[in-house]
RNA sequence: GGGUUUGUAGCUCAGUUGGUUAGAGCGCCUCGUUUACACCGAGGAGGUCACAGGUUCGACUCCUGUCAAACCCACCA
């Protein structure tokens, strides 16, 4: 029987009909998975394994920022997860994989803004609700975009439980994970120094604050009685002290003085303190403290109680008490007051290119301006009764160094450690309209100014009774909603069975550049809320650069590869594999054409073994048990087969994926492809076999490339290839690896002298081989080796070498091809002579070695055993090659 | 300032508890019989595993230091 099959595999002409085939099927919902009724209602034949589904095995994909398109590094992950979900979907388990999208407030509302802005107007003049109605149609547009996207990779999750984090159901767990800190005291209100971005009009966490180094001016002032430096003139407005270190003997006298200053507004006081944070070796070991606009500067004014003056507002500008200053932004400021400052003479040299690191907004590179605001915080310190009196700090620095959440790699978990005891209070409050609006109400009739914290939105006001409540007007930081991911997708607060059935989650990979940002704060949520944790494992995959190592990025479109492209051109196989293959965990990588071109050949290699295998066999049907092995290549290709299956198995449990992929490669090109493939071509009637390899190749591979392995199982007519059983290695005996392998390296040996004498291979020539004890091995094997030697026949039984031949040896034998005029005996005499020297001082080193008392003592037996079996086969090598040479002469 | 990672063949990278005559893919050179595949096959060249010490019977692998590159955290006026 024989099949009509391209030549080519090409992907573009099968992956979107694969993809909908697997999502008809129903087999991204585990609930499916487990169901036998609806298996054999949808199913044809299908393991019996399905419909005993217990194991779970549950990711939560990292939600893609409901903005714009994906881009190679969604492709990493996505291959990662989907190739760790598709093998557990094999090992039997009721897997799940939740996909989702992140509305990223200030993100989103970023990219929105810059559209208005390119039709002229702002939010405000769109107002809340109109502005809130644009950001959710392009939320909607993009979402489509990404969900297709994700669907192009082959990702096998569930869409039936696709989760947004505006959702109704996430906006509920919100509320309900801010009532509970709020009642556990958790969540408060504090007036205080933070991150203010001018352009979004909003506060920043810590971590989302970038520093760019930049070059400034550095002015020094006449202050009073000091001289000290400043590269912000225009917080001098703000100076209400001074500080010098406590030991500074240089300003003992003037600690704990107020001193009149002379400035342009006039003189202004100041008190001076003494503090640990001001460095006395560094410049003249003075600082002027503005306790409102520097975040070291407010804590010294907290520890000596130092009033604070704002002087620059929300927008970036000066306020109204800085006379004729006010209105001016910072940077007017202070090009006028440093005018000022030099007509007064106050100036004592300006340092030019002074280099500091400049703190701006991660999301639009704004300079920050720390300034004073009342904002809603979480306190990571606050011990908790509920906890033993441990905060959520502790618990959550806990649940990794008890073990039970493992980051890989492990590196990563000092990092962790690092940040989580150095967290500071998180403000969790923005000043931007998109995103979950906090569910606090203040009255507005009443004087009691305190907040009305509810689950629902209030009747009334609780004091007064009257109906006039106002919503607090800000919005969350977008990571308290994503810190609950893991399981406000499965329904918490409510508590459903998928939360029961899934979480933890097995394990969360995403990119170790949002460790702190993300992963940190899903598990205090998820430690505080849920008392568990929200995932067993965390696998951290690296950035993905150019091949020069640089960052992709928008900004240099000759630097970014596009997923789509890619798909596109090579398919999403060979895509998935180059990410997949040739890494390490947490590290780097590279990525460029020419590597996904090399993976899509190989994809074209296993369509092209299936092909032939396809096309050869009688009868094309499932090989479910391992078939007997007749010759020697079946014995070596099936046990190989075990091996490698362990080997996949076992690096695929270790999270070790490019290990696992390499080994498969190899055994698919190299072994089956190069080897036995040829060889079944001489020995025939293998149909058994090549079924059953082929058929576990496929299931092996199927996680890493879905689309080819699932379009060639279709042949078999067996139902899905993704809800098959993942093979298991038999144990089998008598593999007979040597034996094969020296036939594999007679044949070598044979083609090496062939091409050093340039002996094409439409000749066939004659062999003489001096066998040894290898005798009825070889004459078994004899068809094979003549036939991949291109030899037309073996003499066995000559005694002496023929003079005019070429030499060679492989293991105990000797190999002689007579070439007569063609052997120029010169030449041969020197390529044994070379071959002589290195097998002398191969053998010299292991004698050495083996006469080193302290190595036979102390290497263990085996190492030993190994090193002396090197050296009598090195010896005995060396030998053949002695005599070689005499017979030459 | 503190921390992490990387440095292995021309290029991109594997090498997981210390024991291989150091591997792969791409690229390069030579040759191409065979209807699975030229997105292929056969053969080959190419590395003192950044450098210097140390531990060890034994180091690409462990330790110390040096050099180079990248990144993270903190941020000093």
């Amino acid at each position: 029987m024989s099949k009509e099959i391209p030549k080519n595999y090409d992907a573009r002409l099968t992956e979107d009909a694969i993809y909908e085939s697997w999502e008809k099927s129903g087999f991204f919902n585990p609930d499916n998975l487990a169901n036998s009724k609806w298996l054999l209602a949808n199913g044809k034949k299908i393991h019996k394994l399905l419909a005993r589904r217990q194991k779970t095995f549950s990711i939560a994909m990292p939600p893609p920022n409901a903005t714009g398109t994906l881009h190679i590094g969604h492709s990493v992950m996505l291959a990662i997860q989907d190739l760790v979900i598709r093998y557990h979907r094999l090992q039997g388990k009721k897997t799940l994989w939740v996909p989702g999208t992140d509305h990223a407030a200030i993100a989103t509302q970023t990219v929105v803004e810059k559209i208005l802005a390119k039709e002229g107007i702002t939010r405000h003049d769109l107002g809340r609700e109109k502005f809130l109605d644009r950001v959710n149609d392009y939320v909607k547009n993009s979402q489509g975009i990404i969900k297709k996207q994700i669907r192009k990779m082959g990702s096998s999750c569930d869409w039936s439980r696709e989760r947004y984090t505006l959702d109704k159901g996430l906006s509920e767990a919100v509320t309900e994970a801010f009532v509970q800190m709020y009642e556990d005291g958790l969540i408060y209100r504090g007036f205080r120094i933070v991150n203010w971005c001018p352009r979004c009009h909003s506060t920043l966490a810590d971590d989302e604050v970038e520093y760019k180094p930049a070059k400034e001016k550095l002015y020094w002032l006449k202050y009073g009685p000091f001289i000290l430096a400043t590269s912000r003139l225009e917080t001098k407005l703000g100076d209400t002290a001074v500080a010098v270190h406590p030991k500074d003997a240089r300003y003992k006298k003037y600690v704990g003085k107020k001193l009149k200053i002379p400035g342009v507004l006039g003189e202004f006081e100041v008190t001076v303190v003494a503090d640990e944070a001001v460095d006395m070796n560094f410049g003249s070991g003075v600082i002027k403290v503005t306790p409102a606009h520097d975040f070291v500067d407010y804590e010294i004014s907290q520890r000596h109680k130092i009033p604070l003056k704002q002087v620059i507002d929300e927008d970036g500008k000066m306020m109204s008490n800085c006379g004729k200053y006010a209105g001016l932004t910072t940077k007017q400021c202070r090009e006028a007051i440093l005018s000022d400052l030099q007509k007064m003479g106050l100036i004592e040299k300006i340092e030019d290119g002074y280099e500091h690191n400049l703190a701006v907004c991660y999301r639009c590179g704004t300079v920050i301006e720390p300034l004073p605001s009342r904002q809603w915080f979480i306190d990571v310190n606050k011990p908790l009764d509920k906890f033993g009196g441990k905060s959520i700090k502790q618990k959550s620095v806990e649940a990794v160094k008890k073990g039970r959440i493992e980051i890989i790699p492990k590196r990563f978990e000092k990092t962790y450690f690092s940040w989580m005891e150095n967290l500071r209070d998180w403000c969790i409050s923005r000043q931007i309209w998109f995103g979950h609006r906090i569910p606090v109400w203040y009255c507005s009739d009443c004087n009691e100014k305190k907040p009305i914290v509810l689950r629902g939105k209030p009747e009334c006001c609780p004091a007064c009774s009257c109906r006039h409540l106002e919503q607090d007007p800000d919005t969350l930081d977008t990571w308290f909603s994503s810190g609950l991911w893991t399981f406000s997708t499965l329904g918490w607060p409510k508590n459903t069975k998928d939360l029961k059935n899934f979480h933890p989650t097995s394990l969360m990979e995403t990119g170790y550049d949002i460790l702190f940002f993300w992963v940190a704060r899903m598990i205090i949520m998820s430690v505080y809320l849920l008392r568990e944790v929200p995932f067993h494992k965390v696998y951290l995959h690296g950035l993905v650069r150019t091949k020069s190592g640089e960052k992709m990025s928008k900004s240099k479109p000759e630097t970014v590869i596009d997923p789509l492209d890619m798909i596109e051109k090579y398919g999403a196989d060979s895509l998935r594999l180059s990410l997949l293959i040739g890494t390490a965990p947490g590290n780097d990588v590279k990525m460029y054409e020419e590597k996904i071109a090399g993976y899509r050949n190989f994809v074209n290699k296993l369509w092209n073994i299936s092909r032939y295998i396809l096309m050869s066999v009688e009868e094309i049907k499932l090989a479910e048990k391992q078939p007997k092995a007749q010759t020697l290549s079946d014995k070596w290709i099936l046990g190989k087969l075990n091996k490698i299956t362990d080997v996949v198995t076992n690096e695929l449990e270790k999270y070790n994926f490019s290990l696992a992929g390499e080994a498969l490669r190899d055994f698919t090109w190299d072994d089956f492809a190069d080897w036995y493939l040829e060889i079944s071509k001489i020995e025939k009637n293998k149909d058994a076999i090549l079924l059953y390899v082929l058929q576990n190749l496929l299931k092996l591979w199927h996680p890493f490339m879905p689309y080819v392995t699932e379009n060639i199982w279709q042949n078999f007519g067996v139902g899905l290839l993704m809800v098959q059983k993942w093979p298991r290695a038999s144990k089998m005996k008598n593999l007979s690896e040597g034996d094969f392998e020296l036939i594999k390296s007679l044949v070598t040996a044979v083609r090496n002298l062939r091409s050093e004498y340039k002996i094409e291979p439409k000749n066939k020539i004659d062999a003489v081989i001096f066998a040894k004890t290898k005798l009825k091995l070889i004459k078994e094997q004899e068809d094979i080796v003549k036939s991949l030697g291109r030899l037309s026949k073996i003499d066995f039984y000559r005694k002496d070498a023929p003079k005019h031949s070429a030499r060679a040896i492989a293991g105990d034998t000797e190999i002689y091809l007579p070439l007569e005029n063609l052997i120029d005996l010169n030449k041969e005499k020197s390529r044994i002579l070379k071959e002589l020297s290195e097998a002398q001082k191969y053998s010299a080193a292991l004698k050495k070695k083996l006469e080193n008392s302290e190595f036979v003592k102390n290497a263990p037996e085996e190492i030993v055993d190994g090193e002396k079996e090197k050296l009598d086969q090195t010896e005995s090598r060396i030998q053949k090659l002695n005599s070689q040479f005499k017979d030459l002469e």
